[in-house]
This record gives structure tokens, C-alpha cells and sequence, in this order.
DNA sequence: GGGGCATGTGAGAACTGTTGTCGACTGACC
DNA sequence: GGTCAGTCGACAACAGTTCTCACATGCCCC
């Protein structure tokens, strides 16, 4: 049985107050800096069961780190700054057809897709780039 | 400079005889099997310097293990059995503009992205599944 | 065909993000 | 309150990747 915990409270918390992704270490050290005691291990089982639950959406960085953001629950996509890691959700029918449509063109089924979209923001482009964040290697 | 190399013309050289997606750590272990010696230092270098250079084109499995493979000139998309591996290259322009114009609706310049389409091949669904192969955490 | 030397190599250490271990703890149920 | 499976967290272990640095070797120039 699950069972309802501070721990996993309070992480759950620290998505309402942030905006756009962040790493299980990084929610561990804002948790520990705000005078929360927690374990980093016990963080990284709350984000996952919190994606498993769908409180949570889940990225990989182009590093290799899981990323985590509270999310609509509307199946969407991330559109992200490449320069300031702003992200906006994004969703629309076309894309969700033509995924479909050609793994089903050859054969595949019980289909999903992960699709994000990197760019430079209206704001980054007209300022100098500030601190950059990752994007994909290569346009796939 | 940029200096020719055993090493990096056997890396090179590997992927001409494999089917599909490969990792760092992999192309090591079957070079060194087939009596090459070659450190995995330089396998890790040599198949990020192809992907620089556009003779690879890698993908990270959720895991978050960098997979790599010999990759057609044209942009696409990789279409992958999450029960064999199986992997097929698709394109078309719908979702090519689809994700540019949504980030162009956003303010979004100098865009990019990556899908990748998981599912179960033809074959797979036909027979029981057998060693699986990740798929994307949740649908995003 | 040699120097000279910047570039590349590779064994091993180090580093990163993540997961496993296991004794202590505690929320849910009675 | 008592029971006990679920949970916690310090720590170790792990996997993938990158760094270090002494040694080797392509490449340019003669
Ligand atoms: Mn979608
Ligand atoms: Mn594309
Ligand atoms: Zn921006
Ligand atoms: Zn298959």
C-alpha cells in the first residue's frame, strides 16, 4: 500500500513553487537549504512515483540528468530555450496523427512518441545569450 | 588539426558493419573481442567526434546510455520496437513544419528537435515479447 | 627519409547521476 | 496502543562518461 509521507508531501510541494524543470538534486539541496530534512534517495523515489502518477513530466538533459516539471495533464510537448531553459507546453493534433500514422505504416503498435522542440526564445535572441542550457546533439 | 588515426578509422569502420543503434561501451567490447586494441577512452572520443561530424547520429535510451548508429545524410526520425530493438528511420515534412511553426508561433528562432517513436513491431506483437528494450518514461 | 611537436592514445582514477542496502522508523489499520 | 508492511536515509555500490598524464604517433617542414 502507499502510504502517504512528509517526504513525498513536501517534494510534491516543491514543484508548485517552481516553474520549468529541475533535477531530484536539485530539489534535495533547495529541500536541505530551506531546513528540510530529506534523503536524496527518498527524493528520487518521490519524483519517480510522482511521474509514475502523472504529477510529473520527465526529460532527459543532452548530459544525461532527468529533469522534472509539475505538468498540465493534457498529453503535450516542451518547447525549450536553448539560452535561458524557459519552456513552454506545446501540443497539437498534427503531430500526434503522423506519429501514429507511420509507425502503424510499418506495423508497430502500442505506440508513443517523446518529441521536444529547442529554440532561442523572443527575449535571448534580442539580448546577448546568457547562461546557456542544453540542447539536443544533432537535429534528429 | 584533426589527425587520421587507427583508432579512429576502426570506430568509423565498426558502425559500416552494424545494423542499428550501438553503444560507446559496445563498439569497445567487439573491437576488443575481435582482437583490436583500442582504449575506451578513445571509443567514447572517436564516436562523439563522428557525431560532430555528422557520421553518426546518436539517441539517448532512457536509461540514459548514449546509443549511436551510421546515419543516413537526411534529417529523420527513429522508429524503435521496444521489445527487439528494431529500429526504422522515418521523415516527412508534416512533422518538420509542424514543430517549426509552433516554435515560430512562440518567438522561438534557430529551432531544432527530437522525436523518437517507441512501439511493438510487427513481428514482436506476433509472437511473445522477448528481451525488452526501453521505452520512453511517459508520453510526452 | 628524418626531426620537431602538436595531437592522439589508453590505463586508470575521478566524477556524475542514479539505484541498492539495511537497520531504524512510522503511517495506516485494527 | 500494538502490529507491521511501507518508508526513510546514510552510505555504499553502480553505470556511464570524462579527466589525467605519461607515452606514442601522425603530420608538416626541411
Ligand atoms: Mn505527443
Ligand atoms: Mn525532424
Ligand atoms: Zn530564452
Ligand atoms: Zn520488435
Amino acid at each position: 500500500m502507499i502510504r502517504n509521507t512528509r517526504q513525498r508531501a513536501a517534494v510534491n510541494a516543491v514543484f508548485d513553487e517552481l516553474e520549468g524543470f529541475h533535477s531530484a538534486q536539485e530539489v534535495h539541496a533547495r529541500m536541505r537549504a530551506a531546513g528540510d530534512t530529506i534523503g536524496l534517495s527518498t527524493v528520487y523515489r518521490a519524483v519517480q512515483a510522482l511521474v509514475d502518477d502523472g504529477e510529473l513530466d520527465s526529460i532527459r538533459t543532452d548530459a544525461g540528468e532527468a529533469i522534472y516539471r509539475r505538468c498540465s495533464a493534457r498529453h503535450h510537448h516542451h518547447l525549450v530555450c536553448r539560452a535561458c531553459g524557459r519552456t513552454e507546453e506545446v501540443e497539437g493534433p498534427t503531430v500526434e496523427r503522423w506519429a501514429d500514422r507511420v509507425a502503424g505504416e510499418h506495423g508497430f503498435v502500442d505506440v508513443k512518441h517523446t518529441l521536444e522542440i529547442f529554440g532561442t526564445c523572443a527575449a535571448c535572441h534580442a539580448t546577448a545569450a546568457p547562461t546557456p542550457v542544453d540542447g539536443p546533439a544533432r537535429q534528429g
